[in-house]
DNA sequence: TACTTCACTGCAAACCTTTGCAGCTCTCCG
DNA sequence: CGGAGAGCTGCAAAGGTTTGCAGTGAAGTA
């Protein structure tokens, strides 16, 4: 009498002990069969394969990289995942990661330095690289960091380390222009949140701008960058008299919008609101927003790509002489265009007299 | 002459040999020290304390997980995303991990099957656990993924298995009976993506409460559930003759709200539209979409403690007689209440003769 | 005083894999 | 026929941590 066993997955993994012994090879080929093929000869290697299979083993990688001083793993930090912003960046620097046999850890600090900080030295003893996205963090603590582990900066520009930006400066700058030539003279920008490399850059660039054409700019802010914080100074860009608004983002437009159609001015009649960002909701909401569009898919991807181009290095923490994180690394800085997209939130400045300003 | 060492983090981190080192004691005092402070000397563990954070030491993970079988990570695997559904979960479940002590992968499956399956796998040998968020994957094809690592199902049922739903059943019941009260008679359901459970929920409890009120209810689908997906339905919603319509998701109600207002068709005014999910977006868009709301970060929660629950068991891969993942697991099946979001993108059933019906 | 108990600490094996080195067998060339 | 070289495989150390067990000294008990 027979007894067929059932094909089940064994409780206990299969280690590359289990494959050498059915194999009839040393644990040392098994090991070989995977990293270094080409070292084994291929009627052993179809062999030790089929094995490996039959048993479903899959090598440990917390044994690999205890050995190889590399993960495979990297980690993504990020402000706040809600913010429709970020999916996408952080969907592509995936996908980036897999090609390349590595894993993601995403962790949002919720707009926190502190708790960015703290994220960022925990996972770093466990991912082969950090990519700081928006960090809110300063620059002398980004170094800091990225002598613990190798950093990619997005969005922020870091001297010395490797940094992907959009040239939110070049659109914002863009942004004004068109609002220039729809006859405005009275435009507020709407600040981000304190910290933020891409609020200077917009700030610096607008303030330029509107200089440049003659207009009058008023800063409000700083403010959170969501819809709540564009919404809540819907009364302060009222009182202000301004008859257009260049936003830190586009969730800060929406909330604004919702926030003067509540007060009774309506966009783009009595104001014209431009954001930044271009999120996929940004052509949902009425009106359409006119918004500068920041290539986030392809930061993600580059981002990714930056660090890991030294993949075949020297693994960090290898014995003797220890390179230092950032040693031999290209810091190359890449910025990314953005542009202009120019939809329905935005039209010509009204007629005077018609609200606020006239007292 | 002095000379006074830099404070910089060394390059190669310091080990749990170096902690022992500076201060005077064997190497597993300095571990007991981390896992187990209570059984050490009050004297000494402050002693290693301050030379641990000294040295800046962290302890290795990929050692820690080796010898005891846990890695204190988990997986998340979601379809997508981008879909604004997903985000607040993912931060929920995020927020939830640190707190215990684990870190999260997020995986996007780009709503694809066999990416799902392949992903689970490269996962597993990597988490102690993993969330399995809306799965595409057959119920079978879930089973054996669970014995192989453990797993939290959300978002639909599977026998024996641990799972956090969201009752859209009982939410897409109280959407038809609102659409009834407000005289309609003809009604669509826009589906979901196949393979979806929240799709069947949906389907099922919508017949049966269309049924109970004599109404006419119209399946179109299945549909990719995105803005995209819904606005390709907009013609042949307007060729069906229908007052109403339930949409899979939000994103799809949104984007059939544009479809349709390409062809000329008003929500709420000729058509009336329910979405699901409630994600920030719908109250956003104009007219404020009318919907179902799931408790997504409370979903994300509950099952990472699910998931944890049993934090002090036995790691997974112990010698000896090893028990399977699910062994003595209380597979509690927990069903989450949804409640129904009136806002401005349902109103009352249009006279006769508007459009469409009539020849 | 002698014995037990307790609190604390050290010892050493074990986790699974990678990798430099050495050894083996064959082939090829002189 | 001898030697060199190539191709493949085995050996064993190493990586940082946890943990059962044993050992130490001091305090408590009989």
């Amino acid at each position: 009498m027979t007894v067929t066993t059932l094909d089940e997955e064994p409780a206990v993994p299969a280690t590359i002990r289990d494959v050498a012994r059915a194999s009839g090879v040393h644990i040392s080929t098994v090991s070989r069969t995977f990293s270094a093929p080409h070292l084994v000869n291929p009627e052993t290697r179809v062999r030790v394969l089929a094995c490996a299979e039959d048993l479903g083993y899959r090598p440990n990688r917390a044994a690999r990289a205890l050995i190889t001083g590399r993960t495979h793993n990297i980690g993504l930090i990020v402000a706040d995942i809600a913010n429709p912003f970020f999916p996408p960046l952080i969907k592509a620097a995936e996908g980036q990661a897999r090609h390349r046999d590595y894993h993601v850890f995403v962790a949002d600090t919720n707009e926190d330095q502190a708790a960015e900080e703290e994220l960022v030295h925990a996972l770093a003893k466990q991912v082969d690289g950090v990519l700081l996205c928006s960090p809110r963090m300063s620059n002398s603590l980004i170094e800091q960091v990225s002598r613990e582990v190798p950093v990619v900066v997005i969005n922020r520009q870091v001297a010395g380390l490797p940094c992907v930006m959009m040239d939110v400066g070049q659109g914002a700058r863009l942004a004004i222009e068109h609002l220039l030539g729809l006859g405005h003279r009275r435009i507020a920008l709407l600040g981000g949140p304190r910290g933020s490399w891409t609020n200077r850059e917009i700030r610096r660039a607008a303030v330029a701008a509107a200089r440049a054409g003659g207009a009058e700019l008023t800063v409000l802010g700083p403010n959170h960058p969501t819809e709540t914080g564009g919404g809540a100074v819907a009364d302060q860009v009222r009182r202000s008299g301004v008859t257009a608004v260049l936003a830190y983002n586009d969730l800060m437009a929406i909330g604004l919008i919702e926030g003067l159609d509540a007060l009774g001015l309506r966009v783009p009649q009595d104001v014209s609101v431009v954001g930044v960002d271009d999120i996929a909701l940004s052509r949902l909401t009425r009106p359409k927003l006119t918004t500068v569009a920041t290539p986030t898919a392809a930061a993600g991807r580059t981002a990714v790509d930056m660090l890991l181009q030294h993949d075949s290095d020297a693994p960090r923490g290898a014995r003797g002489r220890g390179a230092s994180a950032g040693d031999h690394r290209t810091t190359a800085q890449v910025m990314l265009q953005t542009e202009l997209v120019v939809r329905d939130s935005t039209g010509p400045v009204p007629p005077p007299g018609r609200d606020g300003t006239g007292a």
